[in-house]
DNA sequence: CACCTCTGTCGAACCGTTTTGACATTTTTA
DNA sequence: TAAAAATGTCAAAACGGTTCGACAGAGGTG
């Protein structure tokens, strides 16, 4: 539409004035300057950042790959990625997943054409993916940053989450609450996120000499419906002897609270049961959750943060010490295990 | 990086047929196109989007404002247009607005600067807003649709949602059901989205010959923590006569619940309470909740689909009849008003 | 007054792609 | 076999900005 030659042009100067005055305060006669500027007012002149990147070889956009987004945790996440990114002046392209394989590769392979500043992964990280296009990000020197888990074979700044110490911890405290037989809610286990999990959970059984079933960690999908179906199945057949159950995310808690209410097994009566991520609905659930807790405005802002400094220090490697951090998570008792 | 010219030099062809042979079936011997397609390869070569979409014109790219994003209802809308949007290939730049109008300006000003070939928009829209850069998307002509309710005075296509007449239908149950004392708890008087559910409240009141005091309608945050603090403060300050009350949204009423049962007042034994939007966590409540169901894929798929046509039909402004759709809501009686 | 140094402006080149029209070569047609 | 048509390749221009070096004129210095 109009262009800074239109601007010029209004203004009786050559582009390449304009282009000082609008973005430079290098020397350039305020009259002149003045002139631009109302110029630009005048014709409602909007830069075209194509060509402003392109020639910039920047672009103040940050490439966030997120697995999904219905889950409260997600969404938090994002938000709290979002405010951050604002605070530094960038822009944030987001790219949803689904968990997906290709879509994740695709969306990876956009923010590189698409020439993002820096890239924000928070992965579904299968494992046996194809790694190829985290290559790509190394190769290219794109400043990228992990957050809440690495991924095997990927070597690059993360922030990482104490899955296993969460789950651990709260495995070990279920057992001296007493609790005897668990059920073990997971989504994919060949998700790391969850395997990290499970692997707390196991490592806290086997400590105390508790047996852990083939048959006692189910996987189904991992949000309210998966949990609400498969509560629903193993509850309502087997007439069940379990006294606890530990799902792998709250959002999929919720499914499996409704599904125990409709079969009259009573929380924390009957059953005990406890999830992960303290997602804000877990408190005010109408049996508010005991779970495992995520800082996710602190896993945000420190992403965010080591993300920056990987783009201020983009040629300079630092020594790689600097090159994790982890956030702590922590158990949350609440009435669903009381 | 490595550029198309790089890709030709190896190939030994010149950058326009490496062009070709990587985009077009035009004619280019199927011989010369292996070469290229070989380098290519070999070189890891990504184009770069900047100088593609510079030329080309467009983008591939939909900017899509939100509000926000913590509230599952946003989320959700978010997770099925992005749904939508990759059935057609394209792209999704998010901006989340926190609902203030200065973001709002600042994130239409980036989309069309960074040339997005159309926009869809779920705007806070306060009352008063600046509609400058509004108009600015109708003047360059960018495709745009409105979501979920219209801003005043400006002429956009539109996928409406039935606010009034789910509130106007959720409050006739209500009266029905006996209620006879309503609270209202509201966010933002001055957002239509909220003032819209506030009218269709008043209407029903008013019809059945029940009073609205000013008091009835109190304003505060939008969410679990604004509604918890209000109701927390309402029911144990004035050992208050309300015997129902609607939240202006699910998440908030989640707030509201938790305040309540901290208060040691039973829902619906004791007081009703009502929310909108139905949520995915509505049904799963510890009571679940009544509420006023908003189809969101419907209205996500709707969106994009008019979006879709606009983008098309872009310079044939097809009649205006075609410019607003409408999504319905219905009333979905739960346990908390029963 | 001759020289130097700023100051302010401009034209040209460049960023990495696509597109267009010209051109050489090969194939088809009459 | 000459003319026409089709095929395949390329150089150059364009997209809309920014940056760089050149340069003219103003102001300052010895």
């Amino acid at each position: 539409m109009t262009t800074i030659r239109d601007v010029a042009r209004l203004a009786g100067v050559a582009p390449s004035t304009a282009s000082l005055a609008l973005n430079s305060r290098k020397r350039v006669n305020s009259n002149t300057r003045q002139k631009v500027l109302q110029a630009a007012q005048a014709l409602g002149y909007i830069p075209n950042s194509l060509a402003k990147n392109l020639t910039a070889q920047r672009t103040g956009i940050i490439g966030l790959l997120m697995a999904e987004i219905i889950n409260p945790y997600h969404a938090s996440l994002t938000h709290f990625i979002q405010k951050e990114l604002r605070k530094r002046s960038y822009r944030m392209n987001l790219g949803i997943t689904e968990g997906e394989a290709l879509i994740e590769e695709e969306v990876l392979k956009d923010f590189i054409s698409q020439k993002v500043d820096g890239v924000l992964i928070h992965t579904a990280d299968i494992i046996n993916f194809n790694l190829s296009t985290f290559y790509e990000l190394i190769k290219r020197k794109i400043p990228s940053v992990l957050i809440g888990g690495g991924i095997e074979g990927v070597n690059l700044p993360i922030v990482d989450v104490e899955l296993e110490k969460g789950s651990y911890l709260l495995t070990r405290y279920l057992i001296q609450r007493g609790y005897k037989r668990f059920l073990f809610l997971s989504g994919l286990k060949a998700a790391m996120t969850f395997k990290r999990r499970i692997d707390g959970f196991q490592k806290a059984m086997l400590e105390n000499g508790y047996p852990v079933w083939e048959t006692d960690i189910v996987e189904t999908h991992p949000d309210i419906e998966g949990g609400y179906t498969s509560a629903l199945e193993i509850f309502s057949k087997n007439h069940s002897e379990y006294d606890v159950i530990l799902c792998v995310n709250d959002y999929m808690a919720f499914g499996v609270l409704r599904a125990l209410r409709e079969l009259k097994i009573k929380v924390p009566e009957n059953i005990g049961l406890a999830g992960f991520d303290d997602i804000s609905f877990a408190s005010v659930a109408g049996v508010p959750l005991t779970t495992v807790h995520i800082p996710i405005e602190g896993l945000a802002v420190k992403s965010v943060e080591l993300l920056y400094q990987r783009i201020l220090h983009k040629e300079s490697p630092e020594e790689k010490s600097l090159w994790k951090e982890t956030v702590d998570t922590q158990v949350v008792v609440r009435q669903s295990t009381m």
